[in-house]
DNA sequence: AAAGCGTGGTC
DNA sequence: TGACCAAGCTT
């Protein structure tokens, strides 16, 4: 049973929420920033960083003129720093290739660094109005509920989501551009992971889902990320003390963050390699790009 | 194509 | 408490 795309734009209208990136005034480039940033982040955190940059860095260009180490201090806590190194590199690309201007075509936004499937729909649609399926955890979950009955979406797979959503997208590319963030919000705020609250769900009505008594999710077990005492943690330790200070720091200084000398010594190795830290040539560390 | 990549909030 | 979750991308 499709969605009722009509139902769910006026919920949209009446319910949504006042994000500053959905606002008519917010260009292209606040938006891209939007969802790079939004990318596993969310909303709550990435709101005031969102704002921060917006009145720092208000054009591609602008951005493009910052050092990686400025970057990666206001992009803070949010997580995924290699996000902000590729939004730089993808501001470079837009300022010197595109004419400062965020490109609207998907395959040219797929070319860009750290634009997949999903970030390059997302600002097509929202940034320019067009007619393309956008994709995310939300709209697979909707997805599964409402049009295969299912308890939460399986395993990703971009051709077969899209061509899911795309099938139930309005033909006119304003409505299906709205579409397209109702049933984003939908997954957000109503069809949720956890506790969905079907009782408020404005197309609980025409749900596989609900029709077929809510079974519990029958797919293969999705793998569960750990976190505590993994590579990723101690990267974010070594992270956080680069991040605090505007002067190099001695290796010592990295070494207190964490017992195990192997385990530190390879994460700072991946960091320096990732072009996340620098050594200066003194042998110290920095973030990149302010003190070479 | 499965695994790696940060961080913090929730129940 | 710890498992789960949050607008994914890259290799």
């Amino acid at each position: 049973m499709p969605i009722d795309a009509g139902i769910l734009i006026d919920w949209f209208d009446e319910r949504a929420r006042d994000l500053p990136w959905r606002r008519a005034d917010c260009t292209a480039w606040g938006v891209l920033v939007s969802e790079i940033m939004l990318q596993q982040t969310p909303v709550a955190r990435v709101e005031p960083i969102w704002h921060e940059w917006m009145s720092r860095w208000p054009v591609p260009s602008a951005l493009a003129a910052a050092s990686q180490g400025e970057v990666l201090r206001a992009w803070g806590k949010l997580g995924y720093p290699r996000r902000a190194l590729r939004l730089h590199e993808a501001a470079t690309a837009i300022a010197t290739g595109h004419d400062d201007i965020v490109p609207s075509d998907v395959d040219t936004l797929l070319a860009l660094p750290g634009i997949g499937a999903y970030t390059a729909r997302a600002v097509a649609a929202f940034a320019y109005g067009k007619r393309v399926p956008v994709v995310d955890t939300n709209v697979r979950r909707v997805v599964a509920r409402a049009v295969h009955g299912a308890g939460d979406a399986g395993p990703a797979s971009v051709t077969r989501d899209m061509a899911d959503v795309e099938a139930l997208l309005p033909a006119a590319e304003a409505p299906a551009a709205r579409f397209s963030a109702a049933l984003m919000e939908l997954g957000a705020l109503v069809c949720t992971a956890r506790t969905p609250r079907c009782a408020a769900c404005p197309v609980s009505g025409s749900c596989a889902w609900q029709r077929a008594g809510r079974p519990a999710y029958a797919g293969p077990a999705k793998a569960v990320q750990r976190y505590a005492g993994t590579d990723r943690q101690v990267r974010g330790l070594l992270l956080d003390v680069l991040r605090g200070t505007e002067e190099p720091v001695s290796k010592r200084r990295l070494d207190v963050v964490w017992p195990d000398a192997g385990q530190r010594d390879r994460c700072l190795a991946s960091l320096l390699t990732d072009g996340l830290a620098e050594q200066t040539a003194d042998g110290r560390f920095a973030l990149p790009g302010e003190h070479s």
